[in-house]
DNA sequence: ATGATATATTCTTATACAAGACCTAAAGAA
DNA sequence: TTCTTTAGGTCTTGTATAAGAATATATCAT
C-alpha cells in the first residue's frame, strides 16, 4: 500500500518514517490508537516483526507509547510523560513549583534580528511576544517573555489569558508538539525593568534563563526569555 | 554456562544483567571487547537473535558501544561521548570552555549530616573534599568543591594535583563510572569566602550549582557545589 | 454480578541471510 | 628481493521473517 519509495534505506526505517510522517501531519493525533503491527506490517508489504522494530524505534524517540495486550498510541505529552517536563522551577524539597498567574501581555510585532535568526523567519518578520509574571504565595517570582512565529499560532492574542503551562496549548490547538529545549543559564543583577515587572530592588540576583524550544521536525519554534528569584526556588536539572 | 539464575525474567533480560555485573564488577573494563553474539550465546545456552536483543539494551543505556563488523565494546566514557559531557560551561558562542586549574586543595575529613544523608554513609563517616578555583583567559570564573566517600576512593590525596576533569580520573583509577548527575541551580549574592575566592567584590551574583553525580548502580558518588561567574560565560542545557 | 471464553494486541525467542571490517596469502610490479 | 595490490575467507553486527507466549479487553452464558 502506502508509498515506501526511498530506496537504500532498510525496511523497518521506512516504515517509521512513514508511521512519523502521519503523526506529524496531524494525520494521527496525540492519544490516537495506531495501527496494529499485524496492520501495519500488511499495508507496507513487511513482516510484522519489521513493522514492530520500527514501532519500538517510535518508542524509543518517545513519539508513541505501547502497551502489551491494549495496543500502540500517539504520545499524549511530550516526552517523559510530565506536563511540567519543560518546567524545572522546584521548593526545596524538590517538589514541584506551581505559580500563579499574576500578568500578561500579548503583543504582536516585528521580530528583531536575533529573534528572525533563531526562529527563521525573514527580517522583521512577525512573531508574537508573550511576556508575563508570576507568582507563588503572593510573591512574584518569575518573569518572563516568550517569542513565537506569527504563522505558526494564528489567533493567539485573543486566546488571552493563556494556560499556566503553554507547552500543551501549543500541542492541542496548534499540533506544535515541543520534544527539547536548549537553554542557556547565567546570573545576572536585575535590571531596572526586570526589578520592577518582580518588585526587587535593582541589582538583586537572578536566574537567567534563554531558552529555544524545538519541535518533532527540530524547528526552533519559541524563543523565550525567563528571570528567576531563587532564594526560595531553584531550577533543577538532570544530566545523563 | 555462567549462572542465570533469578527465573521469571526474559532470557534477554537475564543475559542483560550478567553482561552488566560484569562490567559493573570490573571483569570488563572500559574499552574492552565483549564476547560476540554468538559466544555470548553459547555462553548462555541461548540464541543469537537473543543475545543481541541483550546487547542492544545495554547500548541504549551507553553501557556499551557496537559497530558493525567489528564487535562490541564497553564504552570507555560517560554517555553522549564527550569527555565534558558533564561539564556545561560554555562561551557565548556555545563553544566549550576550558578552564585552567589555579589552585586545588584536597583534604580528608568526617561528612557533616547532610553529607553522610546524601552518600550514603554513617554520621561523620570519612570524606574527601576537593576545593579548586579555576580560571579562564587569567580571570577566575569557578570555584568548586567536590566531596566523595573516602572508601571509595583509596589514597585520592596523593594524587594531587587532579586532572581538570575528574569524572574520568573516577572511572579510570577507580572503576566508578558516572552516567547521571541531578542538579539544582540559584542565583545567588557572593559571600565573603566566594568573593574571596573568585576576586570580586562581595554581592556579585553567582550562579550556584548543586550536584549528586550517580555511578551506574545508582548511588549517589559525589556531593559537588559550584559558583560560576556568568558575565562572559552560560550555564548550557538540553532538555528533552 | 460472575466466571469462562474468545479475540486482539504486544512481547519473546529463534533462524536465516546480508553487510561491514579485517586479516592473510597469492599475484604482480618495481 | 621488496613492496603493493587484490582476492578470498572469516569474524563481526545488521536486517528480515516466523511461530508461539503473555497480556488486556470484550463477549456471552450462567
Amino acid at each position: 500500500m502506502s508509498s515506501l519509495s526511498e530506496q537504500a534505506l532498510p525496511l523497518y526505517q521506512r516504515v517509521h518514517d512513514a508511521v512519523m510522517a502521519r503523526i506529524v501531519s496531524g494525520d494521527l493525533t496525540p492519544g490516537a490508537m495506531l495501527p496494529s503491527e499485524f496492520d501495519l506490517a500488511a499495508q507496507y508489504s513487511v513482516s510484522q516483526g519489521t513493522a514492530r522494530k520500527a514501532l519500538n524505534k517510535l518508542e524509543q524517540s518517545g513519539l508513541v507509547e505501547r502497551h502489551q495486550g491494549k495496543g500502540t498510541f500517539v504520545a499524549t505529552t511530550t516526552p517523559e510523560t510530565s506536563l511540567f517536563h519543560f518546567f524545572r522551577l522546584r521548593h526545596q524539597d524538590e517538589s514541584q513549583a506551581i505559580p500563579q498567574p499574576f500578568s500578561e501581555t500579548i503583543r504582536r510585532r516585528a521580530a528583531n534580528a536575533k529573534e528572525a535568526q533563531v526562529l527563521g523567519l525573514e527580517a522583521r518578520g512577525a512573531v508574537f511576544e508573550i511576556a508575563r509574571v508570576r507568582c507563588i504565595k503572593k510573591t512574584k517570582v518569575c518573569y518572563e517573555t516568550s517569542v513565537l512565529n506569527a504563522d505558526l499560532f494564528p489567533g493567539l492574542k485573543e486566546r488571552s489569558p493563556l494556560p499556566n503551562a503553554l507547552y500543551p496549548l501549543y500541542q492541542r490547538s496548534y499540533g506544535v508538539t515541543i520534544v527539547r529545549a536548549d537553554e542557556q543559564l547565567r546570573a545576572i543583577e536585575a535590571t531596572s525593568s526586570i526589578a520592577n515587572m518582580l518588585a526587587v530592588s535593582e541589582g538583586t540576583p537572578v536566574l537567567e534563563v534563554e531558552r529555544r524550544a524545538f519541535d518533532i521536525v527540530g524547528r526552533v519554534v519559541e524563543l523565550r526569555y525567563s528571570f528567576y528569584l531563587t532564594s526560595q526556588l531553584h531550577y533543577s536539572v538532570s544530566l545523563r
